[in-house]
DNA sequence: TAGATACCTTATAG
DNA sequence: ACTATAAGGTATC
């Protein structure tokens, strides 16, 4: 494994990596001690997270190319990675370490559960998780426990995925569009995705056929997209925004689930409107717009964390 | 177009 | 032990 370091330390905003990794935004990594999204928030602070991503030689586009491990870990300021690969590129993308958070702090407004929410949890970050992944993911997420939901991902890598081994070590990689559409509905079920299944199966189908790809709504106007996501069979609009937000760089995009639009009720009810559509908006706009979704997320996993 | 209901499975509360 | 309830919603009628 080739392996660097990266000075966070350094980073405006600085980062925080277990913070980033088990605040319900993404699926797609582990902990190398398996206690991934125990509940734990002190558990992680040196522990190895690890994930397998596609990457094309162009560097450019994720789902596409051979599999590539990147482990992480956060020791003494530093964030060490190992991968199979030079991956030092790869890691400041999949993490976001780009992003100015004190810059999108300040577009955001200064009201007292938004200062506790980034007090408490300064240096998270969004990720940038592949499409697909995040798509599939996200389908299973409804109406489930976060902790389930990331065993979920990793029982389909487990069944339907291919294994990387490195250093006397297997890696599985999460499966590809064409493994889970062939899976059948039965199978998964058995997996314990319950009605998800037929959503998920028949998802990774339109993908491996060609008739679309999440990709896809990366260049149209977020509303778009949004609208665009939901073709997909188990998205709606709430599950578009998680891929947008968290995989397809729309950082404006406000999942609404139960937390937050509890949250609306209570902290921002003038934005508390009759659809969807309109409520996105609202909230969009009193969360500052262009990184609203970063609010969100903050905002989320401080609520959550409380319960 | 808006509103109500069923849906898998598991963990937790009572 | 047993039942009710809810978990980052969506599809269908």
């Amino acid at each position: 494994m080739e392996a660097g370091r990266i000075d966070v330390s350094a980073l405006a905003g600085g980062f925080d990596l277990q913070a980033t990794l088990e605040s319900g935004q993404s699926y797609l990594w582990q902990r190398a001690d398996g206690r991934m999204y125990d509940g734990d928030e002190q558990s992680g602070g040196d522990a190895w997270y690890e994930t397998v991503v596609r990457v094309d030689d162009d560097r450019i586009r994720l789902d596409a190319g051979d599999p590539v491990v990147v482990r992480v870990r956060q020791r003494d300021g530093a964030l060490e990675w190992e991968s199979t690969t030079d991956a030092d590129w790869i890691v400041r993308s999949l993490l976001r370490l780009e992003d100015d958070l004190p810059a999108i702090r300040a577009a955001t407004p200064d009201d007292r559960l938004l200062d506790a929410a980034f007090d408490r949890y300064w240096g998270m970050r969004l990720v940038r998780d592949p499409p697909f992944g995040t798509l599939i993911s996200f389908i299973c997420s409804a109406q489930m426990r976060v902790s389930r939901i990331h065993e979920m991902q990793l029982a389909m890598a487990e069944a339907f995925g291919d294994t990387v081994a490195v250093d006397g070590r297997t890696y599985r990689v999460f499966p590809t569009p064409d493994q889970l559409a062939a899976a059948t509905e039965s199978e998964l079920r058995d997996l314990g995705l319950g009605y998800r299944a037929p959503y998920v199966q028949r998802t990774a189908e339109m993908v491996a056929s060609g008739e679309a790809h999440p990709d896809d709504a990366r260049d149209r106007a977020y509303e778009d997209a949004r609208e665009h996501l939901t073709q997909f069979v188990g998205v709606g609009q709430k599950v578009a925004d998680c891929v947008l937000l968290f995989s397809l760089d729309f950082l404006e995009a406000v999942p609404l689930d139960t937390w937050i639009q509890t949250t609306i009720e209570e902290y921002y009810p003038d934005c508390d409107r009759d659809s969807y559509a309109a409520t996105s908006r609202a909230i969009r706009e009193r969360l500052g717009g262009e990184y609203a979704g970063y609010a969100q997320t903050y905002v989320f996993h401080h609520l959550r964390s409380e319960s």
